[in-house]
DNA sequence: ACTACCCTTCAAGATGTATTGATTCAAGAA
DNA sequence: TTCTTGAATCAATACATCTTGAAGGGTAGT
């Protein structure tokens, strides 16, 4: 058994990544390692319609990347638990490639 | 300068991730972890029709995360140098949030 | 040459996603 | 209450991607 994901675990793996497959979302992600933003404080470059920016935030929501909280007028968003090290083990590992070769010899 | 990416590599970093973030081609990216193999050996779960398997190694190669070699009939797939390190390094890292957390302290 | 096989490419329809503009909501200030 | 501000939502359009069916290219065998 080296690799036997079921279809389910890669279509949700797959959303996962389509989530932050867009670079407006990407930089989202990256505004948010690490801290907790508003979303006023949270316009990519170049800046883009408030609309638009809560539908990626959205995107990203729904995903489980991110949260968002209300204080007072303003939504902080921040990074879930765990939010990156999922995206990360959406992919293939690479020691995986090291360890298949040895195996192969 | 903590993490100051320019626009055009995140439009990069998007494409790539964009090439995997689909169901079928992610499963083709396991399917060659450590491992060649021929077209025909390259059927997903549940099977696909030939054209369309085509069509999403046509992804993955012009994403530069495989490359095929034809011998004889057949055409041989496997990943390219560092194409698992590129997909992940397309991604925030992981430790960034820790070392963020530090610094805000 | 002809045929069979493996795979790719093309064009067209189906499906999904991104963007825009207008509206709505929730919270605070006047 | 009314007004303003920050943000989300809705409906419609623009855009991109996926899937299908048919056709084409390269290689090997007869």
């Amino acid at each position: 058994m080296v690799d036997s994901r079921t279809t389910e675990q890669l279509v949700a793996a797959a959303a996962l990544l389509a989530a932050v497959a867009d670079p407006i979302r990407l930089q989202l992600l990256h505004l948010l390692v690490g801290k907790t933003r508003c979303v006023c404080d949270l316009q990519p470059e170049p800046a883009i319609p408030g609309n638009l920016l809560s539908y990626h935030l959205k995107v990203l929501r729904e995903a489980g990347l991110i949260e968002g909280t209300r204080r007072g007028r303003w939504i902080d968003y921040s990074l879930t638990d765990g939010a990156l090290e999922r995206l990360h083990s959406a992919l293939p590992d690479p020691a995986m490639v090291a360890r298949q070769l040895v195996v192969v010899r």
